[in-house]
DNA sequence: CGCACCATGTAATGCGTTACATGATTTT
DNA sequence: AAAATCATGTAACGCATTACATGGTGCG
């Protein structure tokens, strides 16, 4: 159902292929909510037969055919409407790594340690990366946009919710490892 | 896939039904892994067919007839497989709250806080639950089991990166909530 | 009297991934 | 010469949710 409401989301800032839809998602919002190419490309198919949006296709010379998908008047109030309406609830999580880790009392300590480290590396590029990179992609969109400003402090909002994330986690897994080292 | 090692995890503990295995992992990984008692039911289902466990119909008078699931041999290899395996990969995340707020440029100021403050409440919750009911439980099912000590202490591991995730999210809330009023 | 708990499951549907299938252009 | 990028999609499958279906016991 949300996959339905991102596309909206950006094709209410301009019409875009499935394929650029992809690539933008994968540089901003990718950090809460991501996709398969394969999958956006269904869901746009299944929202053009419920008007949410319209596709044209245009032929290029050398290049494949590009189907470029506008969002309609239904699919502009189908997105304010689920915008107004709040989330009620918490996100359920699931976390292979602590899954493993709750039934890990029989694994050697050390096989312990080295797991939880490697998620610890990559948490940290992870961190590097929100700290670097995706500021800059922030302000590259929000300057190309209309009201970039109060995007701009919105999107960083989300950043820095990944980066909080990213700091937490490692902080755990030191903790954690120190645990299992001194206790176990 | 990992619904099954979970439900492998737990037959591995002792025998139980459908309905008791819904329950416990309601009140000890829900935090990191959930399921619905009727996927619990069909993977079962499936589990018995692949060989990893065997059931047995238990009949009670006055009460409906008792499915009792065994962990196999070769499920006891797949859970040992499985746990040996690391995780190289970050867990991908989707935060309906966060892909909400990241299109809200237009939403009024006042409906973004009352969203935000609404989800703190609830993180607020789920932080007092796991300071105090989470952690009698796991003392409770330690004490339960043999090598109980080790097993506390990584479930502990579990409800303390619950507690710790809690914590990030409303520092996150607070935050932002003071970058909306202060700059929006 | 009504609700929660005990206890089982199936059917339909939706969300998401992997694999399949094609082919030119641009970069390394 | 090989790999990545541009660009499209379909088919098969698996994971997950919702709805449907049943019925007795125990508690307030």
């Amino acid at each position: 159902m949300s996959l339905q409401n991102a596309l909206l989301g950006f094709l209410n800032y301009r019409p875009m292929t499935g394929y650029e839809l992809k690539q933008t998602m994968d540089v901003s919002t990718s950090n809460f909510w991501h996709a398969k190419q394969s999958q956006i490309y269904t869901t746009l198919k299944k929202m053009e037969g419920n008007g949410l949006v319209i596709s044209d296709v245009q032929a290029q010379d050398g290049r494949p055919d590009r189907r470029v998908y506008t969002i309609t008047q239904t699919g502009i109030a189908d997105l304010r409407s689920w915008l107004s309406q709040p989330v009620m609830e918490l996100q359920a999580r699931k976390e292979l790594v602590l899954l493993k880790l709750f039934f890990s009392a029989d694994e050697k300590k050390q096989a312990l340690i080295t797991q939880l480290q490697l998620q610890r590396d990559l948490h940290q590029r992870e961190l590097l990366r929100y700290q670097g990179e995706t500021k800059v992609v922030i302000q590259q969109f929000a300057a190309a946009l209309p009201g970039g400003a109060k995007k701009a402090l919105l999107w960083n909002a989300t950043r820095r919710y990944g980066e909080m994330y990213e700091e937490m986690a490692i902080r755990w897994i030191d903790e954690t490892v120190k645990l299992i080292k001194e206790e176990l």
